[in-house]
DNA sequence: CTCAAATAATTCAACCATTGAACAAATCAT
DNA sequence: ATGATTTGTTCAATGGTTGAATTATTTGAG
């Protein structure tokens, strides 16, 4: 655990919390550059003289995480730039997914490129836990990943421990310390709809609050708040599944009624449509009960947590353009705010792999948010 | 606007920013501590060393927000400490709220003691906003308040402008700048159950994540979210009225149907009681339609945000008792992981004063956030 | 009563990171 | 070729924290 600076945090700073700062804010400048940008640049963009940045850009090159390359041509007078970019093999960020009939890993590197990618399709409820992670570890043997992070379809706590994945059948499992073991890097384990939302971050451009619906068999929600995933207190949050949309309606599993899963769930679209599987439903399937059912329930997160963008994933994004209608007249009708500023509904760019990318750049992101504790330990 | 020092800013830092932070840190340590708590004892509490804490210390006396006092007496030998204390007269919050049928003003030091406070009962719908503002600005001519906010009952956006105040039938006010101008010190604006969730942040105890909702006309919802107000992507978080309850239910004047304010509104209770003012509610009024509808509400905020306290003010405080029954019902019923971590619902510590009280106290936590501005132009 | 132990607070040299100005390097334009 | 221009580095100065030494003040034991 690094102490970090924050505002109004009760950790003191030093000097040398002052250079883990701009540490990190040199290398997030490069990394959100398009292009190679110099040093010269960079300091303007910060605001540090350019002294600082050469020095401190000569930390990050000597630790592996920055490089040198031909910088974008540039036309006028000058001595020439020397670019700098990401080091390609910097760091590399493990990401690790378990789900009912699937288990994924992959590899990204610093500038979010995947490097390697593994899915294997095969139903994990059959098997016991330990299976599943034991053949996750396998599955997941690249070597010179920093970190790892796995995606889970439940609800984990502070401490990495899934205490309850109903889909999967688990419960109070210590993923996190069996994989840590399996693969000999520390591994975090989060929530999908959290990491999911994590990897539309990148995506979002520049919208640094917004909310992620990921439809599977259950729904979940990751709420990306003022440029932070919002985990909640025990870190349960986004749970928008069981959201009341038709309070005397439909029994849930849960033990409620009228959730908003029992309305725009996959059970409850296939049920609609009178088909079995995703991939029989036909084009013109009326998802109106589903639409509705997910604006009614948008509508509330809006008007409490007046988002602007929501991003619509897993089962969602094919299927967006047939739930939009339904959703935007919820929204219409609903939404207290909706005159005064837009809502803006749009699919998730990573389809299917979201989680497991977000799991992995959310590695790459500590690294990216303290290269000071990472080139200590490197 | 004062460079802040922060997790992953985009903000350079410096070695100003450091004695900035160390100072807060300071400042806040001896703020939160129930007796003056000596130099040596602060500088076990925050991780510096006692010389530096020392120095902070002489910054903060020479400025005025500290003072010497007998400390808490101790047992044992050695020197016997100086014992440090927030100076009651170090700064003055001025806290301003306008509402239907009042205004009021009050003053609040640095220790959050209530110095003077004003209220005078009148419509305001029946004036004009300039008189209203005239009116308050007069009601608040204390000298001596380092800053001043004003608490109002709609939607105000960043810049200080309250877009629509349903109930004061006010539109694109710019309140702030009329009311700096009249009172000659910086005032903000801010949405009443914004404010008066930060006055319950204090009483809290430690606890920086809950919600706190405020029945009046209409109901708001003030959210603080890992220890900050979280306000949304415009401002205007918070709209907890108009979550649907029962989205085919009563005709709100929202324009949508089955908002929780048709059912757990003033108006609401009162029609639901067959009775015209709050006071002449019956002791054993049935209240339990309202306490459903809040539950059901309540219960998508705590799934979707993972809440473990939630404090109901204004019009609920003195009524809770007789909720109670029916939110926690719904809750049970619906909150997914009622079975796993406890709900904790509770009374606002403040009654009625606390948006005004919030307001001042967050002209007060201002400073104590950045005491290194407040010296700086003092 | 005296002195040692203990605790609080201050002083000061050393250290560390940023700054700003001067300087060196490399290119373009005339 | 030469001057203008931009990039990047060097270095003394500045400002802030640290840690050790020092001073200040009290308690308790002999």
């Amino acid at each position: 655990m690094t102490a970090r600076i924050q505002a109004s945090s009760s950790v003191p700073v030093r000097q040398s919390s002052v250079r883990a700062h701009n540490l990190a804010l040199v290398l997030q400048t490069v990394a959100t550059s398009e292009n190679p940008i110099s040093r010269a640049f960079t300091a303007a963009a910060t605001g540090l003289t350019r002294a600082t940045v050469s020095a401190l850009v000569d930390d990050l090159i000597a630790g592996g995480l920055l490089v040198e390359r031909d910088p974008a041509p540039r036309s006028g007078a000058g001595r020439p730039a020397a670019g700098l970019a990401l080091a390609p093999d910097g760091a590399y960020g493990l990401g690790l997914e378990i789900n009912v009939d699937y288990l994924a890993a992959c590899v990204v590197d610093l500038s979010g490129q995947v490097r390697h990618r593994v899915v294997t399709y095969a139903d994990q409820r059959l098997g016991s836990w330990e299976t599943a992670l034991t053949r996750l570890a396998e599955l997941a043997a690249f070597p010179g990943a920093s970190g790892a992070a796995l995606a889970v379809p439940g609800l984990v706590s502070a401490d990495g421990i899934v205490r309850v994945a109903p889909n999967l059948g688990w419960q109070n499992i210590d993923a996190a310390t069996v994989l840590s073991e399996a693969l000999g890097m520390p591994v975090a384990v989060d929530n999908e709809a959290n990491l999911a939302a994590l990897s539309e971050l990148r995506a979002a451009g520049g919208r640094p609050t917004f909310g992620y619906v990921s439809g599977e068999i259950g729904i979940g929600a990751g709420l990306v708040l003022d440029g932070a995933l919002y985990r909640g207190v025990r870190g349960w949050s986004g749970e928008i599944g069981h959201l009341p949309v038709h309070p005397d309606g439909r029994a849930c599993r849960c033990g409620a009624r009228g959730c908003l899963e029992q309305y725009a769930g996959q059970e409850a679209l296939l049920r609609a449509a009178g088909v079995a599987a995703l991939a029989d439903l036909p084009d013109d399937a009326d998802l109106g009960e589903a639409g509705a059912a997910l604006g009614i329930a948008l509508a509330g997160v809006v008007n409490l947590l007046d988002l602007d963008t929501i991003v619509l994933g897993g089962i969602y994004g094919p299927l967006l353009p047939r739930l939009l209608p339904g959703i935007e007249r919820e929204l219409r009708q609903r939404v207290l705010t909706f005159d005064l500023a837009p809502i803006t509904l749009r699919a998730a760019a990573l389809g299917a792999d979201a989680a497991m990318r977000g799991a992995a750049e959310s590695v790459i992101r500590s690294v990216l948010d303290d290269p000071a504790a990472f080139l200590g330990r490197a």
